[in-house]
DNA sequence: ACGCAATCAGACAGCGCTGTCAAGAATGAA
DNA sequence: TTCATTCTTGACAGCGCTGTCTGATTGCGT
């Protein structure tokens, strides 16, 4: 066990002043580079590493950045977490992971408490805790700043990153028309989720710009779970009468139209194409691998981090900072030219 | 922003001293049950949480306990983050997570500082990282103790968790042969992972004690992803002479297997049994749903994490505590009676 | 009733760092 | 050269809590 060698070894070490010791370690200005450079060579030579309990109790950061999330999918979470912990690291910061059961009838009782003890500078939202009314509370009465990722709504309450679900649900379908299909089944994603909605915009808004109308047996609610995309596509390819392709709003739910499309004997995409939306490692992990769109999760965790480390604040009645990041269409196997 | 009320209110409001509240707080002994309850109340009206950078500045824990991984499956990492938080939570601590790389030049001059910053009181460990040696040097080296999940060797070097992954392998193995298997194919695992000799010695054992031979052909290497169970299933399957059955080290691979065996219009299980190791999401997204093993995932972090709690120790000489787990051995559809 | 041990409560000194403030050194303008 | 500025450094007081030690109560045997 290295006993552990503290700011007043280095200062003396050094031959300077223990708060001087502290301007370099936080990068103040008014040090002279020649006191800076002999700090900096004490410190390495003694390896000294600043504690952070001790730096965050006599100052005001904590260097401690939450993420919030409540059982999305496994992919997505970890996504989140490196792209977040990637910008972290270069501030020195760490990052503390709080699953939230946002269904608990005490979840207040269960975030107060850690908000409290913990005075994070700053916390990362996930869907759908991103939209849960008594979390953002909670947050904005401890004065915890929060940066939500792909909120589903009240978007001026704080800022944000996200993508434009709406535009990538358009130009995949656009891509399934492009492809010769016209009649297309839609499987909508979990009601509690923002980007539902907007997927959903999205597709309907494409195929009306395309002259093409939408039956209304053929947009399904699911639940962004395989098992709903299941069912729902049991209900869409059940009868005779079935769509050429479907979009699911998610891959999941994609790969559990998959699963009814084999055990129907249909081929893919020879007699249905698929589409997910997500990217997730599942999709190339189906033969055929499939076609859906990449979220840019870890770069928009990253944003949401750069904005906690950079301050996030805005003028009262403005509109907070929001960044939109690019999608990518993942073009695979699970789609082809529709059936003549 | 709630101003920030301190043990001080609280002693004030509850007529004792800072110290005593101090002692309820830790649940510690020789304080009368009036006394508690009185301070209990004024914690209970005032809301007030202890700051934790205090508690560790002044105190010896940290509250925090670090999860160290190098990217297995996400699935995985959720599960293990899960399984830990919900031990941590019960004592007030918090998880911290840190994504290594195990195969960077300068790991030390990563986690080195990070140790001595964060001083945590537990790390737990999962493959690779925890069969790294750098790492574990690191971790003895700034005293911070560690609990290792499924280490690939070194039993005696700390206190580890895991489950008995040849008898695990052993019994699929068994299962495949009770269906009438004699000719089984097996794709090994990463080798710098530690389960995978393990996984390899049940199936050859199992194999051995019905009185099957193995065919050196029959083995492949694989590394665990989905491609290297994809390239091995390409090997297996290729030519006319095929096993009738193939046990893959984890769903992953196992995924590759059905994969290809979709491609070759192989029937899954009429034609060809699949099995994998894990139980990932992924298992149950195929069509049919892949036999597996279960590995209590969160089960064991849960443990470790309370070894950790608990403080870890052991005799000098003797050996550290380990914990084998339950496995359970999951039936679904991809296995089959051997075709005759 | 008395004495001794066990139980309970408080005073006090930091943990290792940062914020504040003030003093000394260096610079520039007059 | 002198005085006003700015730059550079250090002394000092905590941040909010816990560990130690000491003093005040209580219980109980005789």
């Amino acid at each position: 066990m290295s006993s552990k060698i503290t700011i007043h070894d280095v200062a003396r070490q050094s031959g300077v002043s223990i708060k001087t010791v502290s301007r370099v370690l936080n990068r103040e200005p008014n040090v002279k580079a020649d006191t800076r450079d002999r700090v900096q060579a004490a410190v390495a030579a003694l390896h000294y590493r600043p504690n952070i309990s001790a730096r965050s109790l006599a100052g005001s950061k904590a260097y401690l950045i939450g993420v919030f999330f409540d059982n999305p999918s496994p992919g997505y979470i970890t996504d989140v977490q490196l792209g977040a912990i990637a910008r972290c690291r270069e501030e020195g910061y760490h990052l503390i992971v709080e699953p939230i059961d946002s269904t608990a009838a005490d979840l207040e009782a269960q975030i107060a408490p850690m908000l409290a003890t913990l005075r994070m500078d700053g916390v990362i939202l996930t869907a759908p805790v991103c939209d849960h009314p008594v979390v953002l509370a909670a947050l904005e009465r401890e004065g915890v700043p929060y940066v939500r990722i792909s909120p589903g709504g009240e978007l001026d309450r704080s800022a944000s990153v996200g993508m434009d679900d709406r535009l990538a649900a358009y130009e995949m379908t656009k891509h399934l028309i492009g492809l010769g299909h016209s009649d297309i089944g839609f499987i909508m994603g979990h009601p509690d989720h923002g980007a539902s909605r907007a997927r959903h915009q999205g597709f309907m808004a494409a195929m009306a710009d395309s002259g093409l109308t939408v039956r209304s047996e053929r947009v399904e609610q699911g639940y962004f779970s395989f098992r709903s995309g299941f069912e729902a596509a049991e209900r869409l390819l059940g009868g005779e009468d079935r769509p050429t392709a479907i979009f699911a709003s998610n891959d999941d739910m994609a790969l559990g139209v998959m699963a009814v499309a084999n055990r129907l004997r249909l081929n893919v995409p020879e007699t249905l194409s698929v589409a997910g939306f997500d990217d997730t490692p599942g999709a190339k992990v189906v033969w055929p691998q499939l076609t859906t769109v990449r979220q840019p999760i870890s770069a928009m965790a990253g944003a949401a981090a750069d904005m906690l480390l950079n301050g996030v604040t805005w003028e009262e009645g403005d509109a907070p900072p929001s960044k939109l990041l690019d999608f990518e269409l993942v073009i695979r196997e699970s789609t082809g030219p529709a059936a003549t």
